[in-house]
DNA sequence: TCTTATTTGTTCGTATGTATT
DNA sequence: GAATACATACGAACAAATAAG
């Protein structure tokens, strides 16, 4: 007996062109009738219709460039295996530099990693994932990555300088096995992996980068290694699309 | 050299809002000044304010009631531990009738969960998932899981009747450990656990259900539980607030 | 119970701005 | 420069839910 909502006409609009996406009259890529092409087809304001192509640009099912016109979105839904990323085979297998690049190939599409590395005092909330004094030094590398030209994560990671300074893990290019097979060397191997996965609204820096529409969120990953006598040496922060990736995990029980 | 970008004014007063909210201006469950008041108070029209106020519910910082106002949210963020979840101590433990039990009353809040049990041909996806056949019977055990009153998390289990038919499994009260107990006791222990978690619209029911604003997101998880001969006997969907949850995991590598 | 005031939800008419073609 | 197309804002109005008398 549930009572029939009389959905708004924003709503009952953006359903429709749900609908239409869903069932194929609108192909990923192409472009929707513009917003007054809409309003006159369904004889409503334009306002309306804006309105309701707002919906479906938050829920990633489109976006909208002024002056142009709104498409249908593209790329594909993401899933990222925690697990298998830090095996170390996966790690270093010859021709993928990395998990991401083996999950984005898998797709058909072309990544691409962007790394900036600099040093300097740790914010709070990383120095206690850290277990360091608020301001004490860490490398930041930040990593922008995109598929086939689109962006899809930003990712910073933060190591105690301490550990890393003068090391490739202070370079651009951290070498085969990247980071992790690095610290391992310095006697800092990790040995358990934790990661929290949490939504929440985009900070101005990630909306540029990632190219979101407002209203729409992202996913953040809070990645922290741990070495055999439980200090966390590494502290991996990324942020992605929420719409655009689904999160993979792996355990035995018992 | 950033471009200062200028916010438009539903985003400025948003963003005055939120900001009301984080240095306690306006406590956690208290209304805010009504849409009226605020667009005098900024001098803007009373849509602009809607518009703004509409980007905070989306983000899970208010909700708002029809002649009643805006109110501050008060839930915080509750945290999932998938791995503890599944120590069969945890399961058991006396006075707690599960992890979900445990983790809202470690917040100081009331968990309260109903149970509804029934039997049907599995759609599609699930069929999939549990690899039999589209329409093969299925026992559903549907559960609405409150903190303090409020609705948290719609989660629905799917057993292949033929493992569960007639035993505990299909009752309300599935006893001690619950039904992943009970198939241990069956013959199908489960030893290893795949979960997915990706972020995505609420169905109708999920938002009439969780309360859901309009723009609010769902997080997905997708549970299944495999036996050591590879075989999927338990599939569990469930379904939470975006902004309200965090999802924690853990495990050892090399 | 009925009425009235309050408060949010939605829509239309109108207008202006900005980016693209 | 003109036409197209999306972004935002104000004014006005009515609907719907709630609260107070």
């Amino acid at each position: 007996m549930t009572v029939e909502e009389p959905a708004s006409l924003a709503d009952q609009i953006a359903a429709a062109l749900r609908d239409g996406i869903r069932r194929g009259q609108y192909l990923p890529g192409s472009r929707l009738p513009s917003e007054d092409e809409l309003a006159e087809q369904y004889g409503v304001d334009r306002r309306t219709v804006n309105t309701a192509v707002r919906a479906l640009r938050a829920e990633g099912l489109a976006r909208s460039e002024r002056g142009r016109g709104t498409f249908v979105a593209e790329v594909p839904v993401i899933t990222r295996h925690a697990m298998t990323r830090y095996d170390r085979e996966a790690r270093e297998r010859a021709g993928s530099r990395g998990a991401f690049d083996g999950e984005i190939r898998a797709m058909g599409l072309e990544p691409h990693t962007d790394v900036t590395v600099s040093t300097g005092p740790a914010a709070e909330d990383v120095a206690a994932a850290l277990h360091m004094p608020p301001g004490a030094e860490v490398i930041i590398r930040e990593r922008r990555m995109y598929a086939s030209g689109v962006p899809v994560q930003f990712a910073t990671s933060y190591i105690p300088a301490e550990i890393g300074a003068g090391t490739q893990i202070a370079e651009v290019d951290s070498g085969p096995g990247g980071i992790i097979s690095r610290m391992a060397e310095l006697g800092y191997a990790q040995v358990r992996i934790t990661e929290t996965v949490s939504t929440r609204a985009p900070t101005a820096q990630e909306r540029a980068f990632l190219q979101l529409d407002k209203g729409q969120a992202v996913s953040e990953i809070w990645h922290i290694g741990w070495t055999a006598d439980g200090r966390p040496v590494e502290l991996m922060r990324s942020a992605v699309p929420a719409w655009q990736w689904r999160f993979s995990y792996e355990w035995a029980i018992d």
